[in-house]
Order: C-alpha cells, then sequence, then structure tokens
DNA sequence: TATTGTTATACTCTATAACTATA
DNA sequence: TATAGTTATAGAGTATAACAATA
C-alpha cells in the first residue's frame, strides 16, 4: 500500500515529492534499519553517529538539534555511544560547561561503513538509464542549489 | 552538516540518491513531526494511520508488516490509537484468529487531514521552474514504474 | 502442528522538570 | 541571571519468548 492520496490530481511537484517518500519508506528506510542493526546500532545511535562531524567534534546541544530531539536524550544516546568507545566527551578548553562529543578511532571507521553501506542508491534509481540518472542528480543539484 | 561523504566521487545515481536523502533528512523529517505533533499522534502512531487502507482494513499482522516492526509492537500502537477511537479491532468471521483494523470515521478524517498536510512539497521543490518540477516528477514515475 | 495476536519482560528512546557547574 | 549538560521520572516504542485461541 502507499501513502499517496490516489484519486487526487497533484501538481507536479508534489507528484514528485510524494514518489521521493514513496522511495524512501520503501528502499531508503528498510535498508537504514537492516545497515544500523548490523553494525549493532540502535537507529538513534547510528544516527548520532553520522551527524558527527569526523573531524571537529560537536558540543551536546548541536547534536540534539541535528537529531531533533531533546538534550535530556541525547545524554543516554551518547552514554551508550561512549560505553562502546565509539564517541569521546571532551571538555571545552574555551567554556568548560560545554562537552565536545568526539569521534574514536573506532566510532570514526563504524561512521565510515555506515556512510559506504548507505550511500548504494536503491534498485529503482540505479535501473534508470545513464541520462536519466545524470537528468536526475542534476535537477536535485539545482533543487538544492549545489 | 551533511551526511554525504564529502571528497569521494559518486556516481550520478549514487549523489541523486545522497541529495533526495538531504532533502529528506532536512525537510521532510521536521514536518512529519510536526506535523504528527499537531494532531496529537507519535511518529509511530500516525505512521500507523497512514498505513492503513481507509477502506478495506488490515490485519495486525499486515500492518506490522508495513511498520518494519513486530506484531507484539503493534499490539500497543494499535491499543493507543483504539483508546481514542480511531481505530476498531473486528475479528474476522472467515479466520477468528485473525483481527482486522478499521478505521472509525474520526481516523479516517485525520489520516486525510494527515495527508493533506504532508503532501505539500518542500521548499526546494517548490522554487523549482515548472519545466523542472515536471522533469524530475516523470524521472521519478519512470525509476517507480508509475 | 502451525499461525494470529497478546502478555511478560527488558531495554531504548523521548520529553519535562529539577538540578549542578560554569559563564 | 543565563546557559550546558545531567538526573529523575514517566510514558512510548522496540524485540524476544512464552502463551491462548484458532486453524
Amino acid at each position: 500500500m502507499s501513502t499517496r492520496p490516489t484519486s487526487a490530481r497533484l501538481s507536479p511537484a508534489a507528484e514528485a515529492w510524494s514518489l521521493m517518500t514513496e522511495l524512501h519508506q520503501s528502499y531508503g528506510k528498510p535498508r537504514w534499519f537492516a545497515v544500523s542493526a548490523e553494525l549493532d546500532l540502535s537507529p538513534p545511535q547510528a544516527m548520532a553517529l553520522l551527524r558527527l562531524d569526523p573531524d571537529e567534534g560537536m558540543p551536546m546541544r548541536r547534536l540534539a538539534g541535528a537529531l531533533h530531539c531533546d538534550t535530556s536524550n541525547v545524554t543516554g544516546i551518547v552514554d551508550r555511544l561512549e560505553d562502546r568507545a565509539l564517541v569521546e566527551r571532551r571538555t571545552d578548553p574555551h567554556d568548560r560547561r560545554v562537552k565536545r562529543l568526539v569521534l574514536t578511532e573506532e566510532g570514526a571507521e563504524l561512521r565510515r561503513l555506515l556512510l559506504e553501506r548507505l550511500s548504494e542508491p536503491p534498485e529503482p534509481l540505479r535501473r534508470l538509464s545513464a541520462d536519466d540518472q545524470r537528468a536526475l542528480r542534476d535537477l536535485m543539484r539545482r533543487a538544492l542549489r549545489r
């Protein structure tokens, strides 16, 4: 079953958006769950790992913003990542209230693995012709001004 | 911050997929959370409502499949939707082990509202030219064979 | 015997409010 | 006073295993 309104006439942009949502639901999300599970991470833990900058680290508060959730929530997620030595909390020398989250070597490696496995395009995009794939990429670049 | 590998060269399909993921993360997900909250539904409850067929109803087991989760999980989600009289459990007359989930009038109305609010395309797609919007729609139709 | 859905259990995710330490 | 992060608490989401009813 689809979440699209079946009878309604949609504008081209609305229909494109609806089809992207369907692609995400049917292919992206199952892959996301599978890849997280393979690496023994809960989806929020995997998302936190992805959002952490591999070079600079970031304050708890910023990670909470990136995850669209409360800071008290991030405490628990980071606790579990820290238990597995995937991230470290380092007190910021300039503001000792702030804790910068830094990926460990192992955490950075796991993040690379995650990115690698998630970046493979799903079957409906792979089966498009080479021309169509380039056209789609160019349209997405234009939409997101890349 | 983006979850895209910054230095790697991506194939056109991989880059298109990466940009779609970014669009979903930056626009789709925040909207999804906001709309759910406005209607006083948790995200899983809202997703269950969307996946329920407004006309036919479906067994618990099928909803679990649609939500990519365990049946024991669906029991709790449906309990809460039933407490609010948004869905009903009806024993299937042909197989009395099966319970068919059927939207109530109020549940169907809430589902329509959800669909309506979620179908509006996000700003990056709206600002594309009319030609680009049609081209994007056509490519997505082709990918998903619509 | 096999299948559908529920219950029991344990853990994770989530937000709110109160708190500590620092600014 | 204000801000960063934690803790306490409560409720929701999640899977596994055991279970009852039905096939």
